[in-house]
RNA sequence: GCGGGUGUAGUUCAAUGGCAGAACACCAGCCUUCCAAGCUGGAUACGUGGGUUCGAUUCCCAUCACCCGCUCCA
């Protein structure tokens, strides 16, 4: 009996096999945490930017979408706080092997120490007077402090001094932050309103892979709602369900779904609640809702001299709006859509027989349709609708093998229809249309199978 | 980044200090004509770089990647 348990393994092996996502820069051997999408998957990635964006910029008024740089000004990176914070003092015990951070070792010892004021050689020097013992083997024969920042950094012009370090984006949020005062004037937008984007970031993390759940580079599509303090609290709630339910519609199944509220929050946030997906490797985040409150803003008048207060036309006073922020992980929804959708189907328990399918929603399915004439010979008479079908979604088109295989095929990439040019449609003008998840089969003239499909897609 | 393990076709696995083999998958042809595995043929691999050796896929070193654990993930 074969086993057909979901795993990460598999998901794996079926991405890379059909050209979902393959290993970064393949060819050398690899780089690690780093994913190239293949034809498949960049598909599947630009559907699901494609709904998303029709939620929350099309159908949402008052949401703009922009496009920032991921290069920006030194100084955003300052007044985000992530120059500062974005870093953590490590050290290793040499006994165990175990590593941890210094400010948390000096902290667990003496809550009153203040590690967070301390600069890492006074760090170092704390836990060698006190002789702090390693947490979990008790002796101290620690390393030295390193620095690990999560920023990527490059250098801007030909020279590497340090006056000139610009910083590959950790996060998008700012690139809608400094644009707050660009879009509100120019669409004339009122509070509340939203500036949405996506787009890749970048985070030097050390990883420990689980595909491309987390990796250095990825792309986010965020939404920021700027608005009044005091309807915070209520558009924080809004969101966690507005976006819980997007998630519903793309396909997750709502029992895979939870929300975990943080304890611990980030130097910006007041809330912050995680939607998560229940993947083969465990529970892990596909979104994030945070009340930034005003401290980005605020932050960012003080950093840049701008007066970035808004002024209220109805009451005419003035004050710096708060901002919830809604973060959808592209990367990760992709996965996760590709872990809810895998399945093993037994056909024949006694030939061992096993069908791998796809449940793409129609939606997110790289192949709206695949077009297979029923013989060879029919080839080139069914090229005419394939040609008509690929004019309005991407079609596939599948001439090789016996129609039983070429039916496998398509269920294993997830396209939702097949439709079969036999022998009869070249005197009757119909295709049988093969439905993936459930095998029944439709005759259709070719003329309606276009619309027969599209009302399939409609999102 | 630390410790341990593993690297041979797309995949799963063999063998070998001296021409690297199979199955499945893939491609072509035949057969078939609506749900994989029939016949014939074909393409494709020793992660990378050094070293030892007459000769290295095999032994040694480094490096890269993957897996497990730690760490990290404001």
């Amino acid at each position: 009996m074969e086993n057909t348990e979901k795993t990460m393994e598999k998901i794996v092996a079926l991405c890379k096999n059909r050209g979902f996502i393959f290993a970064g820069s393949d060819i050398y051997g690899g780089l690690a945490n780093t994913w190239d999408y293949g034809p498949l998957g960049a598909r599947m990635k630009n559907n699901v930017k494609d709904t998303w964006r029709k939620r929350f910029i099309q159908e949402r008024k008052n949401s703009y979408e922009v496009d920032a740089d991921i290069l920006m000004h030194p100084r955003v990176w300052e007044a985000s706080g992530h120059v500062a914070s974005f870093s953590d003092p490590l050290l290793d015990c040499k006994e165990c092997k175990t590593r941890h951070r210094a400010d948390n070792l000096i902290n667990d010892f003496d809550p009153n120490a203040h590690a967070d004021g301390m600069t890492k050689a006074e760090m170092f020097d704390y836990i060698k007077a006190h002789a702090i013992p390693c947490p979990k083997c008790g002796k101290h024969n620690f390393t030295e402090i390193r620095e690990f920042n999560l920023m990527f950094q490059t250098y801007r012009g030909v020279t590497n001094d340090s006056k000139s370090i610009i910083y590959l984006r950790p996060e998008n949020a700012q690139g809608e932050y400094v644009n707050f005062l660009n879009v509100q004037r120019t669409m004339r937008a009122k509070l509340p309103f939203s500036i949405g984007q996506i787009g890749k970031a970048f985070r030097n993390e050390i990883t420990p892979g689980n595909f491309t759940f987390r990796t250095i580079e990825f792309e986010q599509m965020e939404f920021q709602t700027f608005c009044r303090e005091g309807s915070d609290a209520e558009l924080y709630e809004y969101f966690k369900a507005y976006g819980k339910k997007y998630f519903e519609d793309l396909g997750l199944a709502p029992e895979h779904l939870r929300f975990h509220d943080h304890e611990k929050l980030a130097h910006y946030a007041k809330a912050a609640c995680d939607i998560e997906f229940l993947f083969p490797f465990g529970w892990g985040e596909i979104n994030g809702t945070h009340n930034r409150t005003d401290f980005d803003l605020t932050r960012h008048q003080e950093y840049s001299g701008v007066n970035m207060s808004y002024l209220d036309p109805e009451t005419g006073d003035r004050f710096i709006p708060y901002i919830i922020e809604s973060t959808y992980g592209l990367d990760r929804t992709v996965l996760a859509l590709l872990c809810e959708a895998y399945d093993e189907e037994v056909v024949d328990p006694v030939k061992n027989d096993v069908r791998v399918v796809l449940h793409l929603s129609p939606i997110v399915a790289p192949y709206k349709c695949a077009v297979l004439p029923l013989s060879k010979k029919l080839s080139e008479a069914a090229m005419p609708v394939y040609e008509e079908l690929s004019k309005a979604f991407m079609t596939d088109f599948d001439e090789t093998g016996s129609i039983g295989k070429r039916y496998r095929r398509e269920d294993e990439i997830g396209t939702p229809y097949c439709v079969t040019y036999d022998f009869d449609s070249q005197t009757d003008g119909c295709v049988t249309v093969r439905e993936r998840d459930s095998m029944q089969q439709v005759r259709l003239p070719i003329a309606e199978v276009k619309d027969y499909i599209k009302e399939k897609i409609v999102f």
